[in-house]
DNA sequence: GATGGATGTTAATCTAGTTTAACCTTCTTT
DNA sequence: AAAGAAGGTTAAACTAGATTAACATCCATC
């Protein structure tokens, strides 16, 4: 187990003393999932937060007509939950699945009150991470509205080129919002250009 | 003034002592407004978190063909900001302007820190709003991937009635991501059909 | 009460992206 | 090396929603 990168990405916000390391590592766990494995499940409650030590993740929701949408990729220092059904305890809209074999640190449901009352500094971490995510959730719904789909997937080749290499064609599609075929012939379109 | 609404929103997140209180009111400031001024403009840093007494805004962003796409309306007990810009201090990338005359309680850029370090507990407040805002923001994301245009006005005035009675349709149009003309064709399709 | 600006509607034409369906290419696994 | 799965491509027919343009309505205010 290895949660240097945790305690590397923790420290990129806020301080913790030796003795907060060590409450923080004893009321989260290390856990590895193999390619394919469920972290959540859509209908079942979300139990951690979890933070990606290596692999990659997809979350996705499968919509009344059963068609999967990706909403969002999780690779290392980023994190993969639905944090929706987690906050309120709630049956998940989301599945969590890995796409690689894939090591988490997970932060428990449970633990998480008494986690912020032992280490307050916890407070602004989980505030200054939540404040990047929001924005960039934000942004993406207005390129969802004010981008076509070939400026939309040069944009996310730009901004993530490693989950490009990572992830399947066809899941990169339904990040956009198009279907695979359409990206094909974007794809096409984007050679016979240069 | 009345920041009445505000300390009672706050109430439900945490509870402040009156000397708290005190503090919090010190550092920020009330601000009235008149239908049609812009709070934040494109461009400029944005220097206030704004929170709602009374009135309704929008945001907005305009893209490089010129056009405006409506990110959020905001009305009483909610926000209003230029969240990105006002965190990194860089121009902003969206618009906030009066829909109707509104008053604001602001959180000033350069008291933040004093504000967080005299209040530790409005970073669990910020926090748990955060939380709330991001998980429907990922929400907003699938909805328009996987609904048509018809099944997000519907699920639009199910969800905010108000804001539906108060703005022009079409900015809400323009929420939705879609001509103003398209959802006059809706809204005549829905009294057909009843 | 007329003028103008902001908002809303209708209808014809057009297009970005979907659907369907067939086929191709690689890995895995046996 | 054969046989599937899983992923990717191509092309024709189709559709949700955009565009354009003309007209209608509701006001505020001179």
């Amino acid at each position: 187990m290895n949660a240097e990168s945790l305690l590397h990405y923790i420290s990129q916000h806020i301080h913790l003393t030796g003795e907060e390391i060590d409450i923080l590592l004893s009321l989260t766990k290390y856990r590895k999932y193999l390619k394919g494995q469920f972290v959540v499940q859509q209908g079942d409650v979300c139990q951690y937060e979890s933070f990606v030590l290596s692999g990659c993740l997809k979350t996705f929701y499968i919509d009344k007509e059963g068609q999967e949408h990706v909403v969002m990729f999780s690779v290392e220092d980023w994190w993969a939950s639905d944090l929706g059904s987690f906050l309120t305890h709630t049956p998940a809209d989301y599945n969590v699945q890995c796409l690689e074999n894939t090591e988490l640190f997970q932060f428990p449901y449970d633990k998480m009150e008494l986690l912020y009352a032992k280490i307050p500094k916890l407070e602004r971490f989980f505030r200054i991470i939540l404040q990047k995510a929001f924005v960039a959730s934000q942004k993406r719904i207005v390129q969802n509205f004010s981008l076509t789909a070939k400026e939309r997937y040069l944009q996310f080749k730009q901004q993530y080129p490693q989950i490009e290499q990572r992830v399947p064609q066809y899941l990169i599609a339904s990040y956009l919002g198009i279907t695979k075929e359409f990206l094909s012939k974007i794809r096409n379109q984007l050679i016979l250009e240069q």
